[in-house]
DNA sequence: ATGTCTTTGTGAACGCGTGCACAAAGATGG
DNA sequence: CCATCTTTGTGCACGCGTTCACAAAGACAT
């Protein structure tokens, strides 16, 4: 593996660290902006600000993928895109099964922000007969009776579960049968599954608990007042400016 | 330029750890669970197991709320349900709005997880004056108008943005001027806010591209070691894989 | 070519989160 | 009451992620 004076350093050896992964789509997102609006090139500085992280920690997120910068210039954004696409995966076709066509699935078949890159909607997958065949999304309902053969016809190695929670460990582990080998989880149970499969939870109550705990903070530390009534934040907030989206200063939510 | 961030410890108080507070809501649900199935007392390891997290790790957790366990029993659930609870502020009711009511913003209205803790949603409002007074999961949809009249009235701190990206920043501007300081956005956008305003994200493109990530490393490691030991991969739709140090036929910048 | 200026890439320090391993604490049985 | 057993609570070490600060690298002007 000698390869002598390579222009490309070491770095890309093994393992971007997961940290640095959960930000690419970040970062690819702010760059397909720019992407649109035809800017040639972009600094770290500008791109930070634009995805609203510091920007020490995009270069460095960066460096892992190579040196694709140029110093005093910038960032060459059609380039990056392709760069950071191609680390995602996301220059093939990923086809996606959707299970559990409630109204979360249902919202889920018709977010747009799926085909938009490299994901497809292979398959709506509910459980309920009366919804087979009918169509969502323009895409038809099938039963799960026939889950295995849908992910295997159609080579599916990501699942989303969007059942119900009682469901959702049963459809985990057909999926997981079937061959996915990734799963993003909606339904509000810990999933159980072998070695060598990935999953991610979105778990809406979970969020909103956490916010309830920082606001019960915030409003905890204002007792000077021995107020009855909610606080109504009648704070310093002059952010009511909302000029057209020239330079933001970039504000780091903690 | 100095910094205008002073150093201020305000949130040092007696702060318990972000990751463990993102954990509460997780054990919370393993505890009502338990609580449902009358089980009295909980040791820290089954109880870890239920919550798919480590022992050690949720004792720690524990020991920042304080000793609520007794050694060589467990803890009682019951009293663990009421302090956890108690923690992330569930015992009050928080008043949250939804603004976006489209598919996402009309799941997000129907999904039973948040009226079972102590979130109500007190309003949906909506910029498409059409929707206006009809009915979703039994609330009407009011318009974007009466915005700020409707946190008010309300005393909403909670708000949920299920907009399209373009309207979320505009969306999220109006709700921290009318006094919302914790923010729950589905949109795929950086939110800009000021301080003290809390910001989590819902990011399903996102998460979706991580997983694509690490299902290609999964797939780029088969062709090293030569298994096949996945079940139903026989899907090989990636043969222009090039490799993973390739220079690519792209524009690079001169 | 040379100097200056801009911006990248990264070494190093620091803080946070995680998990091990064990002493302390209390229950339980004799 | 004492011994033993179970389980908690936590000190400690380690690894990861973040941030600072700066040298290296290249663009650009003269």
């Amino acid at each position: 593996m000698a390869t002598g004076r390579t222009h490309r350093p070491a770095t890309r050896s093994r393992g971007i660290p997961e940290a640095t992964v959960a930000r690419l789509p970040l970062y690819l997102r702010a760059l397909t902006a720019l992407s649109e609006r035809s800017v040639p090139t972009v600094s770290s500085e500008e791109l930070a600000a634009a995805a609203g992280v510091n920007s020490a920690k995009l270069r460095k997120d960066f460096s892992y993928l190579g040196s694709y910068g140029t110093r005093g210039v910038g960032y060459d954004v059609e380039y990056l895109v392709y760069q950071i696409s191609r680390e995602l995966g996301l220059t093939q076709d990923w086809p996606v099964v959707i299970v559990g066509i409630g109204n979360l699935g249902a919202a889920l078949a018709n977010y747009g922000g799926f085909a938009s890159r490299g994901f497809r909607v292979a398959a709506l997958i509910d459980a309920d007969p009366g919804m087979a065949g009918k169509p969502v999304a323009g895409i038809p309902v099938q039963h799960t009776d026939d889950l295995e053969k849908i992910i295997q016809d159609n080579g599916v190695s990501i699942g989303v579960i969007a059942t119900p929670a009682g469901a959702a460990q049963q459809v985990c582990d057909r999926l997981v049968a079937a061959g996915v080998t990734s799963i993003l989880n909606f339904a509000p149970t810990v999933l159980t599954v072998p070695d060598g499969v990935d999953v991610r939870k979105v778990d809406l109550s979970i969020e909103l608990q956490i916010l309830a705990f920082h606001e019960q903070r915030k409003a905890g530390e204002e007792t000077a007042a021995g107020d009855g009534a909610h606080p109504a934040a009648a704070r310093d907030a002059s952010s009511a400016d909302q000029g057209p989206d020239g330079d933001v200063p970039a504000v780091m939510p903690a």
